[in-house]
DNA sequence: TGTGACGAATAAGTCTGACTTTTTATGGCT
DNA sequence: AGCCATAAAAAGTCAGACTTATTCGTCACA
């Protein structure tokens, strides 16, 4: 999914970039350029190029004869596709993975109501074949198609609403989702009911029926809540 | 707002980055590392390391034997603090203009909610200020003393919704609002039903009154979508 | 005793030039 | 026409020397 080995630089990131998002260095730590460099076994330029890369995430700064200070997490670029990999990957994941279905229960209701008005039909198309395919997967413990389709599907609606902010969450969605099915442990099908909410957003979007699209949704999230706990009793 | 003259890198990143976010380097175009050290008179080093920035919020593609390929905007860092600046700057701010509105519309209502749960009594205290000044500020061309409380406002919404993600929009809000007072005309004083809004949302999250909140909010940020004429008939 | 200025130490910042590696294009061959 | 060897191009890497800003310690002076 990531792209590794884009040189040596990148090779640095996959390792420093974990560790700092990790909080393996508390903020105010100070990294010196040179000590990193050679601890990597890399040039100083290339180690120059891994620190600039991020400070421009605001995980680190860089300041002339004190070195790269490691910053508080209220800094970091906590919507870089980079940043909430690492951290999906490390001890913060629980953290990462409530913040961002909060995200996805505020942005994709919203989302279908759009899609409901913009959808081509193609897209439309795209999304009844998912929720078919969800269906299709949802007994016998055939986790893994589901899990494609559910992807799927949330990445369509994102797309369809024609909001570039939301279309852009599509990759960290499929990550929560996917995270879901292989990391937190999921032994039964998935909720039927769930199931059939996807369908049925599915043809309220293919109807044009914004309100409906969205409150369909809204209950698919506040499920997703629910799973981590996250509700008001 | 921005920190500029972070070093040479950062005066090319001043540069280059508006003028690609402009889309006047059309997606697909080819530049090279060496041809633009020299065109802004900088060594190949910091030139290096502006394009490995650039590369990281997917501005740009760096390939052997190729050169530095502009990316097709779908695979911008939209979320990017640096890159939504950039967009508003230039060419495509209408355009970006409304995105973060749709953004807002969606995230806003959520955070108050949110923030009817989570608020201190510290910032409870510092939203009904927020409030109080724009009540003091909405009448006789006080504009300016208005925006600040109105940012100020909405910052303390996000940040006390208590998720990370939303908190980190602070800044993205306060801009779009700037940006309505700067740049798009606003000859009058403020609609005064928008600041009786303010004022009860305030009185909501003090009373821990989630669902009023939201809805109240709901209606603030639908108020800015027509503003902008976004919205169904 | 406190304060301010000067100077030394330090780590990032910058530049240059040589070399390596990967990928694409070319051109000759079958 | 198709294929493989070769050359060229551009990024990638490295090493070393030099510059510059910032901090800290010291010492003189009030």
């Amino acid at each position: 999914m990531s792209t590794p080995g884009r040189g040596l630089h990148g090779h640095v990131l996959d390792t420093l970039g974990p560790a700092i998002t990790a909080g393996e260095y508390p903020p105010g730590s100070v990294l010196r350029t040179d000590e990193l460099a050679q601890r990597f076994d890399v040039s100083r330029s290339v180690m120059r190029e891994a620190v600039r890369v991020l400070e421009s995430m605001h995980l680190v700064e860089s300041r002339r004869r004190v070195g790269v200070t490691v910053q508080p997490k209220t800094a970091w670029n906590v919507y870089d596709p980079q940043v909430i990999r690492w951290r999906l990957e490390g001890a913060d994941r629980p953290h990462q993975l409530r913040s961002l279905t909060v995200l996805r229960s505020a942005i994709e209701p919203v989302a279908a109501g759009l899609a409901a008005k913009h959808a081509t039909a193609e897209q439309c198309a795209e999304l009844t074949e998912c929720a078919l395919g969800m269906v299709a997967n949802s007994r016998g413990h055939q986790l893994e198609g589901y899990l494609i389709h559910d992807m799927a599907f949330h990445r369509v609606i994102l797309t369809a609403s024609g909001n570039e902010m939301f279309a852009r969450l599509g990759d960290v969605v499929a990550e929560v989702l996917a995270g879901r099915t292989h990391h937190e442990v999921m032994f039964e099908d998935p909720d039927p009911a769930a199931v059939t909410l996807h369908v049925q957003v599915a043809e309220a979007v293919r109807e044009g029926d914004a309100a409906r699209a969205e409150e369909l949704t809204r209950e698919i999230t506040v499920g997703a809540l629910q799973e981590l706990d996250i509700l008001a009793p």
